[in-house]
DNA sequence: TATTGATCATAT
DNA sequence: ATATGATCAATA
């Protein structure tokens, strides 16, 4: 149950036969705690489906699904069945944005092929209580690709010519940059307008709550 | 109240 | 320290 899926459809099998259950439930047959306080266990509900589902070892920068090449994302929704958040891509290597493109970039690499599982985030309803959805594997269609790619370079090329002061969540209709720290003190190397090293806050690369919402709507239709 | 900016936990 | 997993909470 819990050892790396073999197959895409292993891997679509098994996360749907665990839809229905609630993370607490989930979380027993894998031997994690789910917190009672929501702000102590941001993370939980992705490490309970990495777990169930068999995704090689977290915290390396591979696919969870090395095998596959499969990326795993859990996404909230709200009572209305839409995302409640935005989706974490990946963190941003800022002093070396200028040394890739789109086609060698992190995002793309982590995009290009995702199981999204869906979890019930309705904030009235307890963690534990929290049901997991009907997964789908999603591969971004010629048309995603397209915006996710001019998001991209645009936040790419400020970060590359020392812009990355100037980004703000504001920027990209798909994909954003925002911060991404254990706490306010962070710092990371960027390049700052002359080419030479400035201290700024360690950023990531996100999906808008409405872009997935779109992609959802689209995987579902499909099937 | 939707969105941006800040933050929490665990693993290596 | 920096990667992974994200959501909280202040702001507009």
């Amino acid at each position: 149950m819990f050892s790396e899926p073999q197959s895409e459809q292993e891997l679509l099998t098994r996360a749907r036969d665990v839809a229905g259950l609630t993370l607490g439930e989930l979380g027993a047959r894998v031997e994690i705690e789910v917190p009672d306080e929501a702000v102590r266990a941001k993370g939980v509900a992705g490490q309970i489906l990495e777990k169930a589902l068999g995704a090689t070892a977290a915290s390396r920068a591979e696919p969870d699904f090395l095998k596959l090449g499969i990326e795993l994302k859990t996404i909230p929704l709200d009572s209305a069945g839409k995302p409640k958040e935005s989706t974490f891509v990946c963190s941003i290597s800022l002093s070396t944005m200028a040394d890739t493109d789109w086609e060698r970039s992190t995002v793309f690499k982590k995009l290009s092929k995702v199981l999204f599982v869906p979890v019930e985030a309705a904030s009235k309803t307890p963690l534990r209580d929290r049901r997991v959805g009907r997964a789908y594997l999603w591969a971004p269609n010629a048309e995603e690709q397209r915006r996710l790619r001019t998001d991209w370079e645009r936040l790419a090329e400020m970060i590359a010519v020392g812009d990355v002061e100037r980004i703000t969540g504001h920027l990209g209709e798909v994909l954003q940059v925002r911060p991404k720290a254990p706490h306010g003190r962070s710092r990371r190397r960027a390049p700052d307008e002359e080419g030479a090293v400035q201290w700024t806050m360690p950023r990531g690369f996100y999906l808008r709550p409405s872009f997935t919402a779109a992609v959802l709507a689209r995987l579902r239709a499909l099937d």
